[in-house]
DNA sequence: AATTCGGGGGG
DNA sequence: CCCCCAGAATT
């Protein structure tokens, strides 16, 4: 039986009623909701699943309590806390985000939507979710989940992410926000996409939004959102090198730009591998796959060096586990070095 | 408007 | 194998 659409009144009133019954209220991040945790949780659980986030949140937060204990932080402790997580970018702008609050707002944390979008790592989405779980006051959020929940339950066609559907998507978020109770209501969109209206599997059958769904009535729940038109990755190659020397090896500090940003990494050098001298040979080879490339990489086992860049150390292999390393790097590290074997 | 940023969860 | 994940910055 189709019903007549939901006033934002009653869309507010029903959604956070349901999020108070059956949302989530045992994640880390929401006990002690303050500006500096909220932050760093977002940030962190951009384009990354919950469950991902969870310990490295924790480990952060045990070595970085303070937004001021993150301000004093180097970018080698950051970027070692981040290892593993990917988007690196985020790690590097969290900490400039730290020094922007504390040396160029005077420690106050921006508290609006207008000011908070300033902050270094922190768009459209970030920033109505800070207002929402930190301050409690009105935030638009738009993220994965509530892309998903609002092209069905609205029944808006047409690919998420392209610019005229974002705009229906962030004009909505816009009018069904409430002025009150933002902390619950911005909870339960994010609940209700992850645990009902899920991409898979979506349990209708539960979801107290069922009679007004538009998907739902018209039968097309498994066809919204639209999907997005798949691409082809190419394959791109990648030599690195392997300098071991007095059971110490030599490593790169990456740019901050590009793939692997201000990590440490093996030294990887833009050749082809038949412009390699004689002696250097195959160590071994890798493969890793990116989101938008794949990486076919061989290490090569070099014996002395040319000369030794201003970005480039030598480290004991049992130090190379603190760094800040790529994850396919630090694999090959563990199955590669000396007395691993 | 498109591309570039990681890595893993789960069907 | 596939799509997706509490997106932002850059080109």
């Amino acid at each position: 039986m189709m019903h007549p659409p939901l006033t934002p009144t009653d869309f507010q009133q029903r959604l956070i009623s349901w999020q108070q019954t059956h949302g989530r209220h045992d994640l880390p991040w929401q006990q002690d909701p303050t500006p500096y945790r909220v932050l760093v949780s977002e940030i962190m659980l951009q384009q990354t699943q919950v469950a991902t986030v969870i310990p490295y949140f924790e480990r952060w937060m045990a070595s970085f309590p303070t937004i001021e204990a993150l301000a004093a932080a180097s970018e080698d402790e950051v970027m070692s806390h981040w290892q593993g997580l990917g988007y690196y970018s985020r790690a590097r702008n969290l900490r400039k985000a730290a020094l922007y609050i504390t040396e160029e707002c005077g420690g106050q944390f921006p508290d609006q939507v207008e000011t908070l979008l300033k902050i270094p790592g922190v768009g459209r989405y970030t920033a109505g979710a800070i207002a929402s779980f930190a301050y409690n006051t009105y935030g638009p959020i738009v993220d994965g989940n509530v892309k998903r929940l609002f092209c069905r339950f609205f029944g808006i066609e047409g690919v998420p992410g392209t610019t005229q559907v974002d705009k229906t998507l962030w004009h909505l978020a816009e009018t069904y926000t409430p002025n009150q109770s933002n902390r619950a209501f911005a909870q339960g969109l994010l609940d209700m996409g992850a645990t009902v209206c899920k991409p898979k599997n979506p349990t209708c059958d539960d979801c107290s939004f069922q009679p007004e769904c538009i998907a739902y009535q018209s039968n097309r729940v498994d066809q919204l959102p639209t999907p997005k038109p798949k691409k082809t990755i190419p394959t791109r190659t990648g030599q690195f090198l392997w300098i071991e020397s007095n059971g110490k090896l030599l490593l790169e500090k990456r740019a901050d730009n590009g793939i692997w940003g201000a990590l440490w990494c093996l030294p990887q050098i833009h050749l082809e591998p038949e412009q390699l001298g004689e002696h250097v040979q195959l160590k071994g080879s890798f493969k890793h796959t990116f989101t938008h490339y794949k990486l076919d990489a061989k290490v090569w086992h070099v014996d002395r060096l040319g000369e030794q860049a201003d970005n480039q150390q030598w480290f004991p292999f049992d130090a190379c586990a603190e760094l800040g390393l790529p994850t396919p790097i630090r694999k090959f590290l563990t199955r590669n070095a000396p007395q691993s074997a």
